[in-house]
DNA sequence: GAAAATTAGTGAGCCTTCCTCATCATGTCC
DNA sequence: GGACATGATGAGGAAGGCTCACTAATTTTC
């Protein structure tokens, strides 16, 4: 209406505070990690963001390059967060059932005490289109890769059977529980960490572990076979993979 | 610019075709399907889909309530094309193991043929707080209580032990199958619904078969002699191909 | 300690996209 | 061929993501 020159008295420009650099970050990043929770993602609206972190629209474009980045960040410092002294509680845990139990048991413990971000991690990040080249995708790597370990550990001492691909077993670890908790995740009833650990960790202990009750002469032969089979999977497995090695260009897991 | 009164004759209004509701309707939801497929549900502009079903924009809103309410309608289309003819498959297959098999190869082959469908499904519309109100959820269950039907009968036969949840293992096995996929529909790489197959229903039947009772000491030997002939197989085919190696694309499953 | 330089912060407003509604036109029925 | 039911239109409103020229708080320089 008015030009701006004409009336610089009547609006007089709110108080304006300048905080540094990381501060300031940091306070976009809480305020916008609770409107992504409460909203969920399509429904936060940056001008709410804006408005609760005590500055205008435009100060978050200075932060950040858009609303998917604000996103994107807020996940990843939760996940961080969140990964912290993992290892150290795994330590003092022993044996094979126990060790796959805790991880089992921890990662729904997360899902359970933080719905709302798993939320958006499930259903908004992991959908992109570059979800690879997110940091979230290489903590989440991480993280689960020591339960891949649990497993090579125990295939190694032959407590499991080999020739299971670790990647099935991850994955349906991992998407059993996910799928476990969708109902949750949307608001549907609760469900219990420690009965569900218990029954996920039953099924794959089960399905993997070697079964060694008493060894007879035909249960023998059998085994005799079976490592014979495995030692030339191996070598077979050597042999081809020297040729196509120079081509392979990214690495195994992926989620 | 100009007042529409003015000059009325300057811009004709196209000639308008009248389809039947049911036509008009089938045509948007087909190009609707096309374009979310194309772009996603987000970055799908309903002017687009209205430009390629040759109408415009308002037309849609006599049909459906919104772009949400399009995007389920085309997600139920789809949905019960797919169950046609399921169950007839399902009878011609005997034996838990092989019927096991065939729902999760069944489910992995929907996904390679249609991932931009699934796409929609898993990482739009389930996550909606009200997903459960959809015909989608209603006959998503249905699929997968078949599942839950061949496990329920191999544990009334005795063949799978009981105690088990059966809601937690529909969950590793479809939910195992999701993670496996995710890679796969955001476009990275390729996966074998074959392979994947055996390789789940091996781990679940594992999990849950009774080690033992019905199933005897002398069928269980059969069986991994059987496995062992397998994998034996596989590894000359493997020396065998050395060659032919090096001409091979991508390795096997991504994700 | 004042002027200059730097840069956090502002806020009006642009653009895209979903959606509404008053109006028009087409096919059908008598 | 006129009346009626309704398929279809398109201009415009509202909301929200994002930009940018500008302002003023803080720091640096001399």
């Amino acid at each position: 209406m008015s030009a701006p020159v004409a009336v610089a008295s009547a609006l007089p420009r709110r108080q304006v505070f300048r905080l540094p650099r990381a501060q300031r970050m940091a306070d976009i990043l809480l305020t916008a990690r609770q409107v992504f929770c409460e909203k969920g993602y399509s429904d936060a609206v940056l001008a709410e963001i804006a408005e609760r972190a005590g500055v205008v629209e435009g100060t978050i474009y200075r932060y950040f390059t858009g609303k998917r980045d604000l996103l994107i960040k807020v996940v990843e410092h939760w996940y961080e967060e969140m990964l912290t002294d993992y290892d150290r509680q795994l330590e003092g845990i022993r044996g094979t059932w126990n060790r796959l139990r805790f991880m089992v048991w921890r990662h729904l413990t997360v899902i359970h005490n933080d719905p709302a971000m798993c939320r958006l991690v499930f259903s908004e990040l992991r959908s992109d289109l570059d979800y690879r080249d997110t940091a979230v995708f290489e903590l989440n790597r991480e993280y689960t890769n020591r339960t891949l370990a649990i497993i090579q550990d125990a295939m190694d001492s032959g407590e499991f059977r080999t020739g299971v691909p670790l990647r099935i077993v991850r994955d349906m670890i991992y998407g059993g529980v996910e799928h476990h908790i969708w109902a949750f995740l949307r608001g549907e009833g609760d469900f219990s960490p420690e009965d569900s650990a218990d029954a996920v960790t039953d099924i794959v202990y089960r399905g993997l572990v070697r079964q060694g009750a008493a060894i007879d002469r035909g249960e023998q032969a059998v085994r005799r076979l079976e490592e014979v089979a495995e030692r030339l999977e191996k070598a077979a497995g050597q042999v081809t993979t020297i040729e196509s090695e120079m081509s392979r260009t990214t690495g195994k897991a992926t989620c």
